[in-house]
DNA sequence: AAACTTAATTAACGGTGTTAAGTAAACAAA
DNA sequence: TTTGTTTACTTAACACCGTTAATTAAGTTT
């Protein structure tokens, strides 16, 4: 029994070695750049072998995927300490635009890109890491309501709100089109202060 | 000269052809599927004939994109009846929700590809449809503002906030990220809730 | 009729995700 | 210890993709 266990660590490592690699692809190289065959010759093996240890590429891209939604989840843990929840919606809005500007790729492939998804919902339930950063958002508009600092209405449709205009200002930014907007040198800026306006106006008065 | 015209016109005819037969592709069969080889089955002739018509794939991309525009454009028309600039504006959000909706490939191509916005900065200059959309909202809320029923602030910064939800909104619908936080069911109600919500944030008290 | 121009083609290159068949090493049973 | 079997991996191949170069056939000009 050792020696079987000892296996299957041993197939852990190696599927943990691709998905490592993979990463790297993303980072360095850009999404579009990341092949089945790029990644097997990152780590020195046959781009079937891949084959071996997932399904298809999109297994491999859902699990970047899981690993961009725990990034997005560690820059989050200091919004604990934020007890009012009009600054913890604040800065978590902040967070994400952050996100988004410094791993484009990763935040392409966790909520543009629609390869996961495919796999995701081929797996029919799970989806941990996505779902707990969507209650953690539902939570706090929740609690801003309860005490009367945001303007009441349906949780899920201000959170839909809210969602949606962070990621249209990160997907547009992403996909050049708000060049014609704002020069490239005020995007940045522009965009927090459309979070900021948003949650000026969010604000019960 | 007049044969030379002629070859002129049947060169525009044949142009025009690829496009007609690309952005049926679209619709009928989704984005994905549409290849060089695909477009030349259609029009029964050899894949590389395409390239003596445009110098490549992105190029007509850009062009069906350009007819995107142009639909939106015809679908706002009406919207010059409403005097009002939250209701202009209001409208235009629902325009622009619907559109992404029913022709989700369009949307795609117009804002989320990246290929497309390839081809404009190699070009440059232009994207007339384009800038033409984003100045009527531009103008609106200056308007709002203008009357005093906007709560004021820069035009710039608002009118990328509301971009951003309504295109935030679409893209995670078209994307299917929307599944986990509603059901398929209530989606479109829902997403019209929130730019019900935000128009009534926006205005001012 | 000969020379030239144009429009379209076939063949090919290098790339993609993926599957089937083959190989060599490690292990199990005789 | 030798035989058979499983395991890990590779090579070869399929069917696509966007794109370029070389080639053919037709039409126009001289």
């Amino acid at each position: 029994m050792g020696i079987v266990a000892r296996k299957e660590q041993q197939k852990k490592e190696i599927r943990q070695l691709i998905l490592d690699h993979s990463m790297k692809l993303f980072v360095e190289e850009g999404f579009s750049h990341v092949s089945m065959r790029r990644i097997a010759e990152r780590i020195q093996y046959s781009p079937t072998t891949l084959y071996l240890y997932f399904k298809d590429k999109n297994e491999i891209l859902f699990h970047c995927c899981e690993s961009g939604f725990k990034m997005m989840l560690t820059a989050n843990i200091s919004l604990s300490l934020i007890s009012n929840p009009i600054d913890r919606l604040h800065q978590m809005g902040k967070n994400y635009l952050q996100f988004g500007l410094e791993y484009p790729e990763f935040y392409d492939l966790m909520f543009i890109q629609e390869a996961p998804m495919d796999r995701l919902i081929q797996m029919g339930e799970g989806w941990s890491s996505g779902d707990q950063s969507l209650n953690a958002l539902k939570i706090i508009i929740q609690d801003g309501m309860d005490q009367g600092l945001i303007v009441p209405a349906k949780v899920e449709t201000v959170a839909m709100a809210v969602w949606s205009m962070v990621h249209g200002l990160v997907s547009l930014a992403i996909r050049k089109r708000l060049d014609k907007l704002v020069s490239p040198a005020d995007m940045e800026q522009t965009m927090h202060d459309s979070l900021d306006w948003l949650l000026k106006t969010l604000k019960k008065a």
